[in-house]
DNA sequence: AATTCAATCAACCGCCAATCA
DNA sequence: TTGATTGGCGGTTGATTGAAT
């Protein structure tokens, strides 16, 4: 018996051993929504009983978690997901709910719909030439052209990345030489007079200084803790020797961009905020 | 206009592992 | 320790839709 069959003979849904199956109401998901705001997700079981939905646990976890998440992203999946759905199943195999984890809004059911769809039946060899076989070669060549494309960009990316990472190892050890150098300089300047009275919490701040939170784990491993920012307090004035060297030395950090050039002129923190912790 | 076919999507089923009593 | 329950996962099925014939 087919479900239309059913659903006509029952309603739309039908009823077995108390349970309610087929499509999901407008009403029964309202009231699934209501379970979930007022109990959170879990306990499916206790849905039937607690939201007075005729569902059994399972089906009302499905629903939730393939259709009522607030957080699913509806739409076809972009060539960028896809890419990841290709690279992810390479490496996973059938593991959809694992592969789902990477993207996000995405559900299991849906990847592997999507592959199924896509690309299960790769496999399948054609077995005469009509034209539809014609069609779908061809489909099927331009798409496998296509990943291929997105495979040899994505390769491309990851080798600029690491050499600018490189790039950017190589001017952090430069720019902690010049942090040295200014320190040393700061420990004259302020043996010497009383310019930059603020200077020493400076060092201080800088000393025990958090990683700048926008950061990344690299980053702040190779020691990137502080964005690119812009001086706007007046340091010199003193016409100290060291204090014009002290601001040439600064100026370089200034203007240190990092990996992704995200700390560009737009990126800019002035001094003060430099002398309070991150937030 | 009617029919066929493929693609897509929603939902169910069975199995398994984790948890609980 | 063990059996029951629950939740999660992958596989599969069937309805719907839109394009092609």
């Amino acid at each position: 018996m087919s479900w239309a069959m059913m659903a006509g003979h029952l309603g739309w849904g039908f009823i077995e051993e108390g349970w309610r199956k087929g499509p999901w109401t407008a009403e029964e998901d309202k009231l699934l929504i209501e379970y979930v705001k007022l109990h959170g997700e879990g306990r499916w079981n206790s849905v039937a009983r607690l939201a007075g939905l005729k569902r059994n646990g399972k089906s009302c976890r499905l629903r939730w978690v393939n259709y009522l998440r607030p957080d699913l992203k509806r739409g076809q999946i972009t060539p960028h997901e896809e890419s990841i759905i290709i690279e992810l199943h390479a490496r996973w195999g059938n593991r959809w709910s694992t592969i789902a984890r990477s993207l996000p809004g995405r559900t299991d059911n849906e990847i592997k719909n999507y592959w199924r769809t896509h690309f299960k039946k790769q496999n399948k060899l054609p077995s005469d030439n009509n034209t539809s076989d014609h069609k779908s070669k061809a489909r099927l060549l331009k798409r496998q052209q296509f990943q291929q494309q997105q495979l040899l960009q994505q390769q491309q990316q990851q080798l600029q990345l690491q050499q600018q990472q490189e790039q950017h190892e190589q001017q952090l050890q430069l720019n902690q030489l010049d942090m040295k150098r200014i320190m040393s300089l700061l420990d004259e300047t302020e043996h010497k007079s009383s310019v930059l009275p603020y200077v020493p919490q400076l060092r201080q701040e800088m000393a025990t200084a958090v990683p700048y939170p926008n950061t990344t784990v690299e980053q702040q491993q190779a020691g990137l803790f502080y964005p690119m920012m812009e001086f706007d307090g007046n340091v010199s004035g003193s016409g100290s020797d060291t204090s014009n060297e002290v601001d040439v030395l600064w100026d370089g950090l200034w203007n240190l961009d990092d990996i992704n050039g995200n700390f560009g002129a737009t990126s800019k923190v002035s001094f003060h905020n430099l002398a309070t912790p991150f937030s």
